[in-house]
DNA sequence: GACGCTAATGACAGCGCTGTCATCTGTCAA
DNA sequence: TTGACAGATGACAGCGCTGTCATTAGCGTC
């Protein structure tokens, strides 16, 4: 018994019992101040300090019909890519009184949809979703559902509600431009896991290689396997084996640039001289390896930490929200895995 | 209003009037299937189908004063560690009816204990939280907490409840003995963050330094910023500075350990003739850079798929738990990082 | 055939909070 | 001085579920 009385509650009746008010004067003071005379203000919070009143968050659902809790769903947590927004959305969310719930759909539209309707039967504050490719009968569920939705990681000219990306497409156009330009004339693409926002990429590279008049079909090599550092040597084996004149690749993401690297490396084959790489995302690594990795860095920090703004801010306000479309930029960090000396 | 009513939820008496009984049949037959006889359960069954009824957690939890949330505690979310952790909670949790709440404390005690007294006050059906160095108030709430606690990443002889994690010392101890073993003679220790598990692996390659007469304190060189790539390459130059008769490095883990060997590439040092590396955790990159990276693998995702499922077999019965407090082993990884020619 | 026992089911209250509407107070214009 | 009104506060019911106890049915025992 003296375990649970530990965790006994301290309830808004004896809060209001302590100030010498009534329980919903005290609820007001919590969820509204400013319907709250400055004077009771200041004895009902005095009265919750005394008694270290947390109110209950299962009790407050079921009156309100809405929760604090923030669904968040990913299609990935191995994803590097999903460690940097976890933590913009945890930086924003600290102390708003929030709480995240992840899901993790594993790349699965009808996980993804399964996992919507699981959510949204909680009556969620807000949700947060990556991509902008939902299936028709997610995208219904989503346009009407009784909160804030924020679309992340992509942009796209049909929101569902509130977005923030960066177009995957316009940072691969960037990347396969600058490969061409510093010369290199046939150029590869690597690509694992091929998800929709891989896919994007993979036509950005295209629609450029085709304009500069150097692309070809046989350079490109994609898996639907996940991405990582031993998948991007094997990709770099493929590619040459199928086109052994290549002398460039933009890879997908930086973990298979940085496969492709060790694999010339050990090769024998001279970076940027003979190959040029370039990545995607711009990860910490990349900066340091020899040489380093030209990559397109993404605003993964920002994006996270940017939809949890969105949401807070239209969860308290929707109407409020001045820009609920927001398209960040991507930048080329130029490295010399493509300065062809 | 349209909107709301597509999420008007059914309710356990709908439920009950469709199948015939009384609502707390139907509350039975959802948590406790065999004190319902099977004609009943059938018929239960089928009106939850036919409805569509899923309970509302909010009412489950106030009513029953206890959430179906777990709470999972972690001191960074940055750290490739802690993916593979999450990876494997997630993995287990799927389909359990649990959800996971994370809280991250920044590897503060003190935020570490409020974010406990939250956590708590919410009446979490379990904790999960990082290592074994809680603060004493962190421990007396743990040990007097409603409900089962996991401690992971590191074992300990005081357990406050449930355990599981593996040796960092040990680890270390191994990785160091490999590097002597291998005829490395001034061996150094290159460290960041210098957390709790830091400071055991740290300590283990003191010890085992020490009894083979090759410790020397101007050696080792740790900072309290946190660990990465870039990090690994400073420490590597700040040793060398004050060192230079240095010929190998254990490293806190990989990420150091990489930017370690890419200095030393840098430098013109031939690793693993002239430096011996030796990192910590085995990332997927280690074995693939060149050369590879001898590693202590670190059985991250096991730690916490099994944590999870110490934590969900607790919840349900914890009489029942046979091994309460487990320790995993690491391997050593020998690759050519220190496979001296 | 009456009794006691177990298994199956139900009635009821109440978890702690918030939405709604009612009440009260003080202020200002006419 | 009166009435209208806004601002501040309170009373009350009820959100959907579960804990507790009561009730009923079915069965074996002497």
């Amino acid at each position: 018994m003296e375990k649970n009385d530990r965790y006994k509650r301290v309830t808004l009746n004896e809060v209001a019992a302590e100030a010498g008010v009534s329980a919903i004067t005290v609820s007001r003071t919590i969820r509204a101040p400013n319907m709250v005379s400055a004077g009771v203000r200041k004895k009902v919070q005095a009265a919750i300090e005394l008694l270290g009143y947390v109110p209950d968050q299962a009790a407050s659902a079921l009156a309100s019909e809405r929760t604090n809790v923030v669904g968040l769903l990913v299609p990935s947590l191995t994803n590097a890519v999903f460690s940097d927004v976890l933590r913009g959305v945890y930086d924003v969310i600290d102390g708003s009184g929030l709480s995240v719930q992840i899901g993790n759909f594993r790349y699965s539209p009808s996980k993804e949809e399964n996992l919507l309707r699981t959510f949204l039967r909680q009556r969620p504050a807000g949700l947060i979703v990556a991509g902008i490719d939902q299936t028709d009968a997610a995208r219904t569920l989503l346009k009407s559902a009784p909160c804030p939705v924020v679309q992340i990681m992509d942009v796209s000219d049909s929101p569902i509600d509130l977005m923030i990306g960066f177009s995957h497409y316009d940072g691969a156009v960037e990347g396969t431009r600058h490969l061409i330009d510093a010369g290199y004339k046939k150029p590869g693409f690597l690509g694992a896991r091929m998800d929709p926002r891989s896919q994007a990429r993979l036509a950005g590279f295209t629609a450029e290689a085709q304009v500069r008049g150097v692309y070809d079909p046989n350079r490109v090599i994609t898996t639907t396997h996940p991405s990582s550092v031993g998948m991007g040597g094997q990709l770099l084996s493929d590619l040459l084996a199928q086109a052994p004149d290549t002398d460039a690749v933009f890879c997908n993401n930086d973990d298979l640039a940085a496969g492709a690297l060790f694999e010339a490396e050990r090769r024998r084959i001279n970076v940027p001289k003979d190959l040029g790489i370039c990545g995607f995302n711009d990860l910490e690594m990349s900066r340091h390896l020899n040489p380093g990795i030209t990559s397109v860095a993404t605003p993964r920090y920002e994006v996270g930490a940017g939809a949890m703004t969105l949401l807070r801010d239209a969860i308290a306000d929707r109407a409020a929200i001045r820009t609920p479309h927001i398209r960040l930029g991507v930048e080329l960090i130029k490295r010399g895995s493509t300065r062809r000396g």
